[in-house]
DNA sequence: ATGGTTGATGGTCAA
């Protein structure tokens, strides 16, 4: 299975761009973050003209909404919210007996304090409670991929500066605390550090408020894939599609690709 | 410390 993740900030904008996508990586399972699109207005008949038939959504207007693109078929669609808001950042398909689970972890808002920022707050609370409910429902036998913008960039690697973004929301460490406890409730394995090394750089988002994104390379890990122990032995390679970052009105995420054996 | 850009929207809000 060849699974791609992206943050692609608008499905209908950027359909073209999924086009590239799709075909350039090969990819069997697509999951996308901030569609920010209503269902009945999702891109249905496209998606299975680019030949993905069987096609997950659940979004709302104007912000968030997740969706998940198969060539195999989807047996099973769960969405569950968090938080007591139905605001779209999960979604489950079950795809050849595989939980795959489509994640848009809120970003927080700019000020890292949870008193003065009920965004912030709300993004730590998300975390909190999204692990009890891994912690709760899973082992680490069942077969579950988590895949999406997580909004946190763990490693000092994962960020072009770590002294410089230790007090930057997406960095901070009661963000990288949490999302550590998350990864730890039932042993996800980080299928892109499994193959690439915590000393070496590894970006997924650059951000748009910059003349020139590749000027110092300042970017940030905040798309993640992760596996259970019972799928680690299946992980083959990943891949971070940087070139999608210099395309004509691009995302400011890049694709992640993931594959994996069967 | 601040500002910078983008997308959905039709006011700003979120990122």
């Amino acid at each position: 299975m060849r699974l791609v993740t992206w943050n692609i900030n608008s499905v209908r904008l950027r359909f073209d761009l999924l086009r590239e996508v799709a075909s350039n990586l090969d990819a069997d399972v697509i999951c996308l973050q901030e569609t920010k699109v209503i269902d009945d207005l999702f891109p249905l008949a496209a998606c299975r003209d680019m030949g993905f038939p069987h096609v997950a959504f659940h979004g709302m207007k104007g912000y968030n909404g997740v969706a998940i693109l198969s060539k195999r078929p989807i047996t099973e669609i769960r969405t569950p919210s968090w938080c007591e808001k139905v605001d779209c950042r999960h979604l489950i398909a079950v795809i050849d007996g595989i939980e795959v689970h489509c994640l848009y972890v809120p970003a927080g808002g700019d000020i890292p304090d949870p008193e003065a920022n009920p965004k912030f707050a709300h993004k730590l609370d998300f975390l909190r409670e999204i692990t009890a409910w891994y912690g709760a429902n899973y082992t680490p036998c069942d077969r579950v991929i988590v895949a999406g913008d997580l909004n946190i960039a763990p490693l000092e690697t994962d960020v072009w500066s770590h002294k410089q973004l230790l007090g930057v929301v997406s960095h901070t460490p009661i963000e990288v605390e949490l999302l550590g406890r998350m990864q730890e409730s039932i042993g996800f394995v980080d299928a892109m550090r499994h193959f690439i090394p915590p000393t070496e750089r590894l970006f997924t988002w650059w951000s748009y408020r910059s003349a020139d994104w590749t000027v110092n390379d300042r970017g940030r890990r905040l798309d993640h894939v992760w596996v259970t122990p019972a799928l680690a032995g299946s992980l083959r390679s990943t891949l971070v599609a940087r070139e999608c970052r210099a395309w004509t009105q691009p995302s400011d995420h890049v694709p992640v690709l993931v594959e994996l054996e069967g």
